[in-house]
RNA sequence: GGGCGCGUAGCUCAGUUGGUUAGAGUACUUCCUUGACAUGGAAGGGGUCACAGGUUCAAGUCCUGUCGCGCCCACCA
C-alpha cells in the first residue's frame, strides 16, 4: 500500500530529512569484498576556511553522481571526504579575527596563536562539510580526514624525511615569490600573473668620466634606435618597470653582440641617487630589442638579474624589509613603502633630469593567490623540492595512457607543465601548518632532519632549534589519496571509523588504491593533480588514480569567473533555499557540457525546480491510483498493450543511454536523456494514455514499474526528491535508494512492432492537433477520420485505433486499404504510405485548401528533384554506405506517392 | 611570445566516428483552467551553423586562412 504525497512539492521539507539518513547509512560493506572491484574517489579537499560556492557545488554533484551510480551498480564505492588546513588562508582569517581585538599574531606568540587557529577550526572548520552534506553528497563521512590530523601529519613528515634523505629536498638562497602582506614565500603556482597597465621608465645612468677627463664616444648609431634619442656620450639609458629596485642595482647589462654598446662593456657607471659605481657587463640574457637594449641589474630583486648576479659575481643588495618597506640599504628612501618609493624616485630623477621618458607598458605581474597583493621577487633562504626526478615517471604515466584526462586536451596542459617543471618552494613563513622536521644545532650548526624530535646533535650538543617555517599546504595535499588511509602505518592510528588495526588499514589501502577517478577544476591541475601523480608514483610506486575528469569553471553571465572577491557569485545556498538542492544539482549538470565553462544565471535553476515539481506530481498521480498489491514487479506480459510495450522499451533505451553517458563522463547527456524520457515520453504520452485504463491492474503495474526505475535513474542527479518518493512507494526494499540496485534494460520489453505502432499514433495525433489549431477547432469537437493504409500495415493500424480516438478526441475512425483519396477531406501523410483523412464537410474553404495543397506539392516536387539528382550521381551510389543510399531511395518513393496522393486530394475538391 | 578553447534560434547552449528535414532549455505568439502538475498542457514563429577557400558523392562536423571573443602558461627588464 503506498502512502500519499502531499499535494505541494516543498523541497525544503523533502530534503531536510535525507542527508542525515544518508550520513548514517553504511554505504560500504563492513568488510571490503576482495572479489568486487572497488570504485574509489577522493574528494578534492576543500579549503577549511571555505564556504560552498558554485564551483564546489558542481564539483561535488559530479562526484556524487559517479559514486551513487557505481554504488548502485554494486561496486564497493568509497568516497573519502575531508578538508585541507589551507595554511595561508586560515592564518589570514584568524589574524583578521584577532585584529578586531586589536591584536597581531606576534602579540599572542606562536603557541597561543595556534591555539586560536585550532579553536577557529573547531568552530568553523566543518561549515563546508555541512554544506556538502546539504547538497546531498554521499561521502563516507565517518572517514572524514583533515590534513593536520595527527596521523596525516606523520605522513607529511615521513615524506619530507624520505625526500631529504634521497637528496630531493634542499635549502638555499634563491629569488622566490614573496607576498609582502602575508609575509611568506609562495610557490610559482601560488603567484599567478595578471596583466597590468604599467609604465616603462627610461632612466639615464651617467657614465663615469675616464681618467683623462674625456668620455668614450660611439662611432655611428644603428638604424634600430630611431625612436629613442639617446645621448650616448654621457649616459646609458636603461628601461625598467620597477624603478624603485634601482637602489639595489649592482650592474648594467647589455647584449655582447649589441654594436651600440660594445665599446662601453667594462666601463663604469655612477648609479643615480645612490651614487654607487657599477660596471657595464655583457650577458646573452639581455634582449637587444627591448627598451634600449641596456638593462639595470638588481640581483636581489629579479630572477633574471639573480642569474646574472651569479654568473658575473655581482653584489646582492637587498633593499627591502619583508613587509615591502625599503630598508637601510635604500639610503634616503628607507622606511618608504615600495610603491611610495617608486613615486619618490621618479620625482627625484625628474628633478635631476635623469628621467628620459615614460611609456605606457602592459605587463604581467605576479599576485598572491590568497590576498591578491602584488608579489615581490625576493631573495631569501627557503626549502625546495627537486622536481625533475619526480616528474619523469609522472610524465610516463600520462603518456602511456595509464592515467587519462577527460577531456583529452588537458593532457597537453599537464605535460607542458610537467616537462618544464621547476623546483618547488615548500617553506612558508607562517605559523599554521606542518612545521618542517628540521632542527639546527646551535653549537656546530649541523642540520638535522628527523621523523621525531631529536634529543641531541652528533656533536653532543642538546641546543637544537627547530626550523620556524611550515610547509606549503599542497605539500600535505599531494599525499591525500594514500595518507588518508593511514599511510605509512608507522603506528596504529586513531581513526574514528571503526576498530581499525594497522593490518586492516593496510588492506584497505591496497584494496582502494589506486583510486578510480579524480574530479576537479582546471586551475587545480598544477597545484594538486600533477603533484598527486608524482607523490603516488614516488611513495606508493603506483598511480593515484586512473581517470582525471576536469570540469569547467563556473562563470557569471558576463563570463567572469565567479568568486566572492568579485562579488558576482550566485550563492548555491540561496539557490537551495529558493529552489532546492535537487534543482541546483539538476540545473548545474544540465548546463555543464563535458568540460566547457559554465555561465550561470538564477533563471537556469527554475528548469530544475520545474522538473522536480513534475516528478512530484506525476508520482503523486500514479500513487493515488494504485490498488493494493501492485508492486511494479509483476507485469503480466500476456496482457501488455502496445503503449505498455512502447513505454517499457523507451525505458530500456533511457537506461542504456544514461548508463553509457555516465560511463563516458557526459553528465549533461545523461541528465538530458532521463529528463526527456521522464517528462516527454512517460508523462506527456504514457501517463496521458494510461488515464484511459487507469483502473486496470496491469496498467498500474506498468506505471509503477516505470516510475520506480525512473526514480532510480534520476537518483544520482536528484537524490532527495527521488528518495522521498521511493520511500513512500509500495514494496520498497531499502531504507534509501542510495543503496538500491541500478536499473538494467529488460530485453523482454524490446519490441519494434510496438514502437512502430506507437509512432503511427504520435503522427496521427500530431496531425489532428495540428488541424485543430489550423481550423480553430476546440478539443471538445469530435472528429471523423479515415486511415488509409496498405494491407500489410492494416493490423498494426487497427491495434491503435482506440489510442488515437482517445488522444485526439476522434469519434469515428475507419481503417481501410482504399487507395483513392477522400473528397472534401484534409489529408495528412502520417507514415510513408499511410494517409490520414479528416472528413470535414463544409468546415473548410475549398479554394484555400487547394492553394495550400498546391504549395505543398510544389515543395515536395522540389525535394524530389534534389533526391533524384543525388541518386543519379554515380559516385554517390558507389561510395556512400548502402544504408544511406537505400534510405534516399525509399524517401524518393515516399515523396512520389505523397505527391500523387496530394494531387488527387486537390482535384477531388469541387 | 607560446599553448588551448569558443563563434549554431532573441538569450544560454547541445550536436557522438562526416550521412534523411540541424536540436534543447528559456523568451516570444495563439489556444486550453471540470481533479497529477499553470512550477501545467497543445500548436506555432524564429537558424546563410562567424567569414573565405579547400578535401569529399556528401561538411555545422575534417583541413587552411581571416575576423571576433575568452582562458592558461612565460624571467621582454
Amino acid at each position: 500500500m503506498s502512502q500519499e504525497l502531499p499535494s505541494q512539492y516543498n523541497p525544503k521539507e523533502v530534503e531536510e530529512k535525507w542527508f542525515d539518513l544518508w550520513a548514517k547509512t553504511p554505504l560500504l560493506h563492513a568488510e571490503a569484498d576482495p572479489k568486487k572491484k572497488p570504485f574509489t574517489i577522493v574528494i578534492p579537499p576543500p579549503n577549511v576556511t571555505g564556504i560552498l560556492h558554485m564551483g564546489h557545488a558542481l564539483n561535488n554533484t559530479i562526484q556524487d553522481i559517479l559514486i551513487r551510480t557505481r554504488r548502485m551498480q554494486g561496486k564497493e564505492a568509497l568516497w573519502m571526504p575531508g578538508t585541507d588546513h589551507a595554511g595561508i588562508a586560515t592564518q589570514n582569517v584568524v589574524e583578521r579575527k584577532i585584529a578586531k581585538e586589536g591584536l597581531k599574531r606576534h602579540d599572542l606568540g606562536r603557541d597561543e596563536f595556534l591555539k586560536r587557529v585550532w579553536q577557529w577550526k573547531e568552530e568553523h572548520g566543518s561549515t563546508i562539510i555541512h554544506q556538502l552534506k546539504r547538497m546531498g553528497a554521499t561521502c563516507d563521512w565517518q572517514r572524514e580526514r583533515f590534513t593536520m590530523d595527527e596521523g596525516y601529519s606523520k605522513s607529511v613528515v615521513e615524506v619530507f624525511v624520505r625526500l631529504y634523505d634521497k637528496g630531493l629536498i634542499y635549502r638555499g638562497d634563491y629569488i622566490i615569490n614573496w607576498c609582502p602582506r602575508c609575509q611568506t614565500a609562495l610557490s610559482d603556482e601560488e603567484a599567478p600573473h595578471r596583466d597590468l597597465d604599467g609604465k616603462l621608465y627610461y632612466i639615464k645612468y651617467p657614465l663615469k668620466k675616464t681618467e683623462d677627463g674625456r668620455q668614450k664616444t660611439e662611432d655611428g648609431k644603428t638604424k634600430k634606435q630611431k625612436n629613442i634619442k639617446t645621448d650616448y656620450t654621457d649616459y646609458i639609458v636603461v628601461a625598467t618597470t620597477r624603478p624603485e629596485t634601482m637602489l639595489g642595482d649592482t650592474a648594467v647589462a647589455v647584449n655582447p653582440t649589441d654594436k651600440r654598446y660594445k665599446h662601453l662593456i667594462g666601463e663604469t657607471i655612477i648609479l643615480p641617487l645612490m651614487e654607487r659605481e657599477i660596471k657595464i657587463i655583457a650577458d646573452h640574457l639581455v634582449d637587444k630589442k627591448f627598451g634600449t637594449g641596456a638593462v639595470k641589474v638588481t640581483p636581489a630583486h629579479d630572477p633574471n638579474d639573480y642569474q646574472m648576479g651569479k654568473t658575473h659575481n655581482l653584489e646582492f643588495i637587498n633593499i627591502m624589509h619583508p613587509d615591502g618597506v625599503l630598508n637601510e640599504n635604500a639610503g634616503d628612501y628607507a622606511q618608504m613603502d615600495r610603491f611610495e618609493a617608486r613615486e619618490a624616485i621618479i620625482e627625484d630623477l625628474k628633478e635631476r633630469k635623469l628621467l628620459l621618458k615614460i611609456d605606457e607598458h602592459k605587463h604581467a605581474v605576479g599576485h598572491c593567490y590568497r590576498c591578491h597583493t602584488i608579489v615581490e621577487p625576493y631573495l631569501s633562504k627557503q626549502w625546495f623540492v627537486k622536481m625533475k626526478p619526480l616528474s619523469k615517471p609522472a610524465i610516463k604515466a600520462v603518456k602511456s595512457g595509464e592515467i587519462k584526462f577527460y577531456l583529452k586536451r588537458w593532457t597537453k596542459v599537464y605535460l607542458n607543465w610537467m616537462e618544464n617543471i621547476k623546483d618547488w618552494c615548500i617553506s612558508r613563513q607562517i605559523w599554521w601548518g606542518h612545521r618542517l622536521p628540521v632542527w639546527y644545532c646551535q653549537d656546530c650548526k649541523a642540520v638535522l632532519v628527523s621523523r621525531v624530535t631529536p634529543e641531541k646533535c652528533a656533536c653532543g650538543s642538546t641546543k637544537l632549534e627547530q626550523d620556524l617555517d611550515v610547509l606549503d599546504t599542497w605539500f600535505s595535499s599531494w599525499l591525500w589519496p594514500f595518507a588518508t588511509f593511514g599511510w605509512p602505518f608507522l603506528e596504529k592510528q586513531s581513526m574514528d571509523h571503526g576498530p581499525w588495526t594497522m593490518d586492516k588499514q593496510k588492506q584497505e589501502l591496497s584494496y582502494f588504491y589506486p583510486t578510480s577517478v579524480l574530479v576537479t577544476a582546471p586551475e587545480i591541475i598544477f597545484f594538486w593533480v600533477a603533484r598527486m601523480i608524482m607523490a603516488g608514483l614516488e611513495f606508493m610506486e603506483e598511480i593515484p588514480f586512473h581517470d582525471v575528469y576536469i570540469h569547467g569553471t563556473v562563470r557569471d553571465e558576463e563570463g567572469k569567473k565567479m568568486s566572492k572577491s568579485l562579488g558576482n557569485s550566485i550563492d548555491p545556498l540561496d539557490i537551495i533555499a529558493q529552489y532546492g538542492a535537487d534543482a541546483l544539482r539538476f540545473s548545474l549538470i544540465a548546463i555543464a557540457a563535458s568540460g566547457s565553462d559554465i555561465f550561470l544565471s538564477t533563471e537556469r535553476f527554475q528548469q530544475g525546480r520545474n522538473f522536480a515539481n513534475k516528478i512530484w506530481n506525476a508520482s503523486r498521480f500514479i500513487m493515488m491510483n494504485l490498488k493494493d498489491g501492485v508492486t511494479g514487479e509483476n507485469i503480466d506480459q500476456k496482457t501488455l498493450k502496445v503503449q505498455d510495450i512502447w513505454v517499457l522499451s523507451a525505458l530500456n533505451d533511457a537506461i542504456k543511454k544514461v548508463t553509457k553517458s555516465i560511463d563516458t563522463f557526459k553528465f549533461n547527456e545523461a541528465v538530458n536523456s532521463v529528463y526527456e524520457f521522464f517528462w516527454h515520453k512517460f508523462c506527456d504520452w504514457y501517463v496521458e494514455i494510461a488515464k484511459d485504463s487507469i483502473g486496470d491492474k496491469n496498467t498500474q503495474e506498468v506505471l509503477l514499474h516505470v516510475l520506480k526505475r525512473s526514480l532510480l535513474l534520476l537518483s544520482p542527479f536528484m537524490p532527495f526528491i527521488t528518495d522521498e518518493i521511493s520511500s513512500k512507494l509500495p514494496g520498497k526494499t531499502n531504507e534509501t535508494i542510495a543503496i538500491a540496485n541500478w536499473p538494467v534494460p529488460n530485453k523482454a520489453f524490446e519490441n519494434k512492432a510496438a514502437v512502430c505502432a506507437m509512432e503511427l499514433v504520435f503522427a496521427c495525433v500530431f496531425a489532428l492537433r495540428n488541424r485543430r489549431a489550423e481550423l480553430n477547432l476546440l478539443p471538445q469537437v469530435p472528429l471523423h477520420v479515415r486511415l488509409s493504409t496498405p494491407e500489410k500495415k492494416k493490423k498494426a493500424a487497427e491495434s491503435v485505433v482506440s489510442l488515437i480516438k482517445h488522444l485526439a478526441n476522434v469519434a469515428e475512425l475507419d481503417v481501410t486499404t482504399l487507395k483513392e483519396a477522400v473528397p472534401n477531406a484534409l489529408s495528412s501523410l502520417v507514415d510513408k504510405d499511410v494517409h490520414l483523412d479528416l472528413l470535414l464537410e463544409g468546415l473548410v474553404d475549398p479554394e484555400k485548401e487547394k492553394a495550400r495543397l498546391d504549395k505543398q506539392v510544389a515543395d515536395l516536387v522540389k525535394q524530389l528533384r534534389s533526391k533524384e539528382v543525388m541518386l543519379a550521381n554515380k559516385e554517390f551510389v558507389k561510395k556512400a554506405p548502402q544504408a544511406v543510399v537505400e534510405k534516399e531511395k525509399e524517401r524518393t518513393v515516399e515523396l512520389k506517392n505523397t505527391i500523387g496522393r496530394l494531387k488527387e486530394v486537390r482535384n477531388a475538391f469541387k
